[in-house]
DNA sequence: CGGTTGGTTGATGCAAGTCAACTACGGTGG
DNA sequence: CCACCGTAGTTGACTTGCATCAACCAACCG
């Protein structure tokens, strides 16, 4: 979810002159600003705050009153089921920003997978400045418009992939995210579990496919937290994205 | 999708005076206005457009230059993958709108599930709309945020549930969609092949559900394209959404 | 009528879940 | 330093839920 290019109904690269006007279309890409490059104006009023590994950041339960930018570390973004069930919406890396989408109408909790540094901001403080700057309305477009897209493809790995095909998509994404390509390595913070829980898997199974993209020679394991990525041709033709 | 309450970070209930100001909190709930309300203005330049069943409104691989209100009928909006597979995003009813957030960023194919009557209005209309028009723009934030709500549950079904939980979890989203209770007849426009690739199911599987709710008395089935919800009780427990 | 389309049901196979044992690693304390 | 423990991951044996393959049924229609 970093600061790639992001457009949604309102931008149009097309020229459509169609229904006239002179001004320049009023383009969404987020090339030059992102949501976060707004947050420095308000920065007098956050703390930084330390969370231990699997530490609570904020709960489904209880609506936050802040929102969160990661300084250092992982955290994992769940819901829990009254029965127990949870299931993990994403993973946040470095950088990211998070409680802008999820409270209050998207109930999830957010723990911490790493121990992790994050900058906190309350959350009146950033309606405030929101409020006043409609540029920044137009990043939390972008911001939700991404989310928006990651939650589809999710919905595709969920709803048609198998086993093994979820392991590649999920290591390529990640990959992705951190800019690898092959022969790199990837660390993987989260545990075997919550990467289950990701991918609606066990975590047996999560574990016998990785062991089985090893056996396939597509990765390399040095040791459980990390990945060296030695066949992304193997993992892409699995994962099969459009 | 309709216009319940729907509010993003810039609303807040909460009474936190901590940031001070006396303007009011910019309060995003949809209560009053819808992005829809906003169609009207420019419906000058919209077209009325019949679709037959299965015919394509607009595809993925063909970006559409304009944006979508359902007048009547029912749409499924759908992703095609490269190896032919593919999945179901949601099913649109009347009243729902589409091509705000689908494209260009969200590859997404719609097609008419049954005969449609389609108001089209040119996307570039209604940018120059938006443009001029925070309100509008604070409407495709609530429009959004409530797809992305809608996403993260499917996310929910189809990373937890089992066959018979999926089934009635759609049966109940769509029960509550036509706002019918118990003992109503929910009308399903859709074939069981719409249900299960939205699902992540296969027809069969998906037809011998159904089968079995009959069986376990929680549903009637007077045809294959209706249905009596006798025990809504039963359904809502075999879903346990949060 | 026969053909076609969409839905249901049955028989069987397999992918993934379950249950359980075992291994590897990282403390912590004797 | 090693013995012990707790946590996390891997692997194996077995079970099961869903997919697959195939037959059958019911509407609908030329």
């Amino acid at each position: 979810m970093g600061a790639q290019k992001m457009a949604i109904s309102l931008s149009t690269a097309r020229n459509s002159a169609a229904f006239s006007s002179n001004r320049p279309p009023l383009d969404l890409s987020c090339a030059p600003a992102t949501l976060a490059d707004f947050l420095p104006e308000i920065r007098d009023y956050a703390t930084r705050q330390c969370f231990n590994r699997n530490e609570t950041i904020f709960n489904q339960d209880d609506p936050s009153d802040y929102v969160y930018r990661i300084l250092t570390g992982t955290v994992r973004l769940c819901r829990y089921m009254p029965d127990g069930r949870r299931y993990i919406v994403d993973f946040l890396l470095e950088g990211d920003l998070m409680g802008f989408v999820e409270s209050p109408d998207m109930p999830a909790t957010a723990e911490a997978v790493t121990d992790c540094l994050i900058q906190v901001y309350p959350r009146e403080c950033f309606d405030q400045l929101a409020r006043g700057n409609a540029a920044i309305r137009t990043q939390l477009l972008c911001h939700l418009s991404a989310n928006l897209l990651t939650a589809q493809q999710h919905m595709f790995v969920l709803g048609c992939q198998r086993a093994k095909e979820r392991v590649a998509s999920f290591l390529l994404r990640l990959a992705d995210r951190e800019g690898l390509s092959c022969g790199d390595r990837l660390s993987l913070p989260m545990g075997r579990q919550d990467i289950a829980d990701h991918l609606g898997l066990t975590i047996e199974t999560t574990s016998r496919m990785i062991s089985a993209l090893r056996n396939e020679e597509a990765i390399l394991i040095p040791n459980s937290q990390q990945i060296v990525l030695r066949d992304m041709g193997a993992l892409r033709a699995l994962a099969a994205e459009a």
